[in-house]
DNA sequence: ACACGACTAAGAATCATTCTCATTATGGTA
DNA sequence: TACCATAATGAGAATGATTCTTAGTCGTGT
């Protein structure tokens, strides 16, 4: 695992020293727990950081998240998650997610796919007169550990 | 908008009927509602209802989503919304989400695009040893309403 | 050293959702 | 019809993830 992060760190830190912010220990180590595990919920996060205060993580994570640093995932777990946004990390990713144990993991799609995606979505938003953002795709099936533990 | 709904109501009733749970006229009335409006909170079912309680709004969702007639969204709005599920409706679709007032709005999209995602989906689950059961897709922007407010 | 602003953390508060339980409705049976 | 078992209802209490409050700490510049 790659634990060079100075380029991510430096950005982030430029970004928020734009509006008076600090770049501090606690939110590096956030940062860091991201960059390493994908999606987190906050037991996690306060898991692996160095004892970070519950209220404080949360406070960061939408500081953070107003930063366009993080973004935050909701799906039927009890816990929200974490992640890098795409605008930092620079990969355009979706989910796939385990309706078992409620882990998520990142996957990228073929480029072409993408693209065919995009027009379809486009053509069917502009007939309800939407406009169009983001798309958020989820993969919804078991994992690898789910389905060794269902058939044992 | 077409309020016959028998043949939906009679294949509920029977469902229900098999594990000895009776199809009430508040059960009927949450129904009526998901079935006219889409996804809709828990409010929204309230209002619609002719004077259900919250309690047992929520309960009898929950017993409705076990036996497969319904199926909860969790989107970043405060409420959770409810659908229903496409088992019974026969519509495979996505979401339209507005980012700014939270409504969802149903899409559906091409047949071979769905075909060209699905094998897209079957790949990318497969490199990391999960099994695919669904999918779910938001496509995420701004509604004819919040656009027109924004430009007010 | 001082002042100012940002950050931290403990605990209180919020609020959608779930649970409890006493009461009421329903369906089957004789 | 009367009775019984089981299911449904609703009011309010409880739960728990997240947010808010507040007092104290830290960093930076002068």
């Amino acid at each position: 695992m790659n634990l060079d992060n100075s380029g991510l760190h430096h950005l982030i830190a430029t970004k928020l020293d734009e509006v008076g912010q600090m770049y501090t220990q606690k939110r590096r180590e956030l940062v860091d727990a991201l960059s390493q595990a994908g999606p987190c919920t906050l037991p996690e996060l306060l898991e692996f950081s160095d004892g970070i205060a519950q209220s404080s993580a949360y406070r960061n994570l939408t500081v953070l998240e107003e930063m366009g640093v993080v973004r935050r995932l909701v799906h039927h777990g009890e816990y929200g998650r974490w992640e890098l946004s795409e605008e930092l990390t620079g990969h355009h990713h979706h989910h796939l997610v385990c309706h078992s144990c409620d882990v998520i993991i990142d996957v990228e799609l073929p480029t072409h796919i993408e693209h065919l995606m995009d027009e379809a979505f486009e053509t069917a938003a502009i007939r309800s007169k939407f406009t169009v953002d983001r798309h958020n795709i989820d993969i919804v099936g078991t994992c690898a550990n789910c389905q060794e533990t269902a058939q044992a």
